[in-house]
RNA sequence: GCCAAAAUAGCUCAGGGGUAGAGCAACGCUCUCGUAAAGCGUAGGUCGUGGGUUCAAUUCCCACUUUUGGCUCCA
């Protein structure tokens, strides 16, 4: 960020942090008795969390966003003023959220008040604008209510929250609501029900995804890659059960650390099963099946492991968050030695599959040891220093999370911003030193003397589910043409053609491309309406003159047309795309 | 889990204490069509589930289920 852009953001934090003052007010003024917590300016806007004496509904939104403008119409002053601790304290003596804070504030810090003229007066820091003047009318909505705990802290009260959108004028408020439009014009559940791509069914249990032929189509086409990608980059497959008995999972430790993430037991014969939250225990078993010597290592086992966990009911979103999915796992098993190889290796091959699906702009978080932790603290430095290697070597931008790594390992993470700007969390690489000797993995050295080889999980995608919502979201449901469920639409003008149709369709098929043909007696405008309306990147037009050259319109859904293209052109064309994962 | 809102045809949504409505999709018929919606017709619903109030509930009340927006952003 230029320091320019740096300036931009802090005004604009100033306007809408004064702008949360001018809601409180508002708030104020139609409920006396209300009770403040914070109001913070956060990305796009700022909010304000209330403790009200009523619940508060879509018409008081419209009277607070009322209230406000006559509030900045009249230009009141802010004025900063510092009290002591006693002043503060007797000032705010009916706030009990304000004497909170007051008494969380450290010794010697200055406490500040601003006060927005008579109307409101508030325990802040600042900075804030001269007057309310300086705030557009124009330039903030009021967008939604929330609960929100006090302090995030579920066993605290319970707040009601007013979220708003703030810029600078009018129009970069515009620009922000036509973003938020996009966004729902992209948002994966609404692209996936327009293309037939998956469903979650209430009935059958919330937070499962059910894969129509045509998402399942793009599954196959990820996990096709990603297997032949796999077994170029020196990994083998693995199959592991979908259960297992209580003694796995309490030899792992999950029964102990992880219990309310996992589905409840199943008895049978009286023994107790768990469905699995993770494939770790599993690929460890086959480890564990045999003697290894460091000549074997390094193993690289990976499998795209159906995992299922406990979410809880209010966090299960679409394909985002789920309680059923696939995870794209894989164990790195090796020696102390290889440790650096293998995981400047593994990154490289994680940016390589993120690129791949079309992640440029991606970034890295290192998370190192947390206060509480297992496994020596040599191999911890050891590990973290081969993390941040790998991560420097590649020249990633990185953010340090000091401390938080899990109990059991540090770990990279990987973000990637999508079209829109947003971040996902997708790629973890992640060490453990917890199961290994819990499940007492050894290896036998050069020198004959058994020792613990290092244990190290890693997902590329993340989840396949998950990954798909990010997919979706990316393209607003128009893929790139190797991904798309179906590549070519085949379009005959009028049911004369249909046979010429399918013999194009024929031709397409034996070449690998997805295709389908259009035999509808819908017309042909109408069939390059559906067409589009699903993102199908070729439309391939035939009439009479196309069957007589045996050639074929091209139409991409861009709105772009080449007419009179011989038929074994358009395939070479449109295989080319497919091979070189371009858009159409 | 907690706070709030929502649940009506396959989809998007309207309605409202007294026989349930539209558009699109589906199906049938007519039209045989040249780059983003041809016309006509037919069918489709225990109004999320369970209970209560009422002569009468899809509508009002309660519970449950599910969905949606939130629950990290520090005065």
């Amino acid at each position: 960020m230029t320091s320019k852009e740096k300036k931009k953001l802090e005004k604009l934090g100033k306007l809408r942090h004064s702008m949360a003052h001018v809601m409180a007010g508002a708030v104020l003024k139609m409920m006396p008795e209300a009770k403040f917590a914070i109001g913070p300016s956060i990305e796009n806007g700022f909010y304000y969390d209330f403790d009200l004496p009523r619940k508060l509904t879509n018409e008081d939104l419209d009277k607070i966003e009322e209230g406000m403008k006559e509030i900045i119409k009249e230009s009141v002053p802010f004025e900063r003023e510092v009290l002591s601790r006693a002043e503060a304290l007797e000032m705010f003596r009916d706030q009990p959220y304000k004497v909170e804070l007051i008494n969380d504030l450290p010794e010697g810090e200055e406490i500040s008040i601003f006060k927005m003229g008579d109307i409101f007066c508030d325990l802040c820091r600042g900075p804030h604008v001269e007057d309310t003047s300086r705030l557009n009318a124009q330039g903030f909505k009021l967008l939604s209510i929330a609960g929100a705990y006090w302090r995030g802290d579920e066993k605290r009260p319970m707040l009601q929250r007013i979220y708003a959108t703030a810029f600078g004028d009018g129009k970069a408020l515009k620009a922000h609501l036509e973003f938020l439009e996009e966004m729902e014009k992209r948002d994966h559940r609404r692209v996936g029900k327009e293309q037939d791509l998956f469903s979650l069914h209430e009935e059958a249990g919330p937070g499962l995804v059910y894969w129509h032929p045509k998402g399942a189509r793009i599954r196959v086409t990820i996990e096709d890659f990603w297997r032949k990608q796999h077994y170029k980059n020196g990994y083998e497959m693995v199959f592991t059960p979908h259960v297992g008995k209580s003694w796995l999972w309490e030899t792992s430790g999950h029964l102990d650390f992880y219990k309310e993430g996992m589905y409840p037991k199943m008895v049978m014969d009286n023994v107790d099963y768990y469905a699995k939250p993770m494939n770790c225990p599993f690929h460890i078993m086959i480890y564990n099946n045999g003697k290894h010597s460091y000549r074997e290592l390094p193993f690289r086992w990976a499998e795209l492991g159906t995992v299922y966990r406990y979410e809880r009911s209010g966090t299960l979103h679409g394909l985002l968050r789920v309680r059923g999915f696939t995870q794209d796992d894989a164990h790195l098993i090796c020696t102390p030695d290889q440790m650096q190889s293998e995981i400047s290796e593994v990154l490289r091959f994680s940016l390589f599959m993120l690129r791949s699906f079309g992640f440029k702009d991606i970034s890295a978080y290192l998370s190192t040891m947390p206060e509480k932790s297992v496994g020596e603290k040599n191999r911890w430095d050891a590990a973290t220093d081969s993390l941040r290697k790998a991560i420097e070597d590649e020249g990633l931008e990185y953010k340090v999370d000091e401390g938080g790594g899990a109990f059991y390992g540090p770990k990279i993470d990987l973000k990637v911003k999508d079209t829109m700007g947003r971040e996902w969390q997708l790629s973890t690489i992640q060490f453990d030193f917890n199961l290994p000797d819990r499940f007492d993995m050894t290896f036998v050295d050069s020198d004959g003397v058994e020792k613990r080889p290092y244990v190290i999980h890693r997902a590329l995608l993340g989840s396949i589910e998950r990954f798909f919502g990010v997919l979706i979201e990316n393209y607003g449901g128009a893929f790139p043409v190797w991904l798309s469920p179906v590549q070519v639409k085949v379009i005959p003008v009028g049911n004369k053609f249909d046979s010429y149709a399918k013999e194009v369709e024929k031709a397409l098929r034996q070449a690998e491309i997805l295709v389908e043909g259009d035999y509808s007696d819908d017309r042909m405008n109408a069939k390059i309406r559906n067409a589009q309306n699903k993102k199908i990147p070729y439309m391939l037009v035939v009439g009479e003159k196309e069957m007589n050259d045996k050639a074929v319109s091209i139409r991409v859904r861009t709105g772009e047309q080449t007419n009179a293209v011989p038929l074994d052109e358009a395939i070479t064309l449109i295989q080319d795309k497919i091979a070189r994962k371009e858009m159409p």
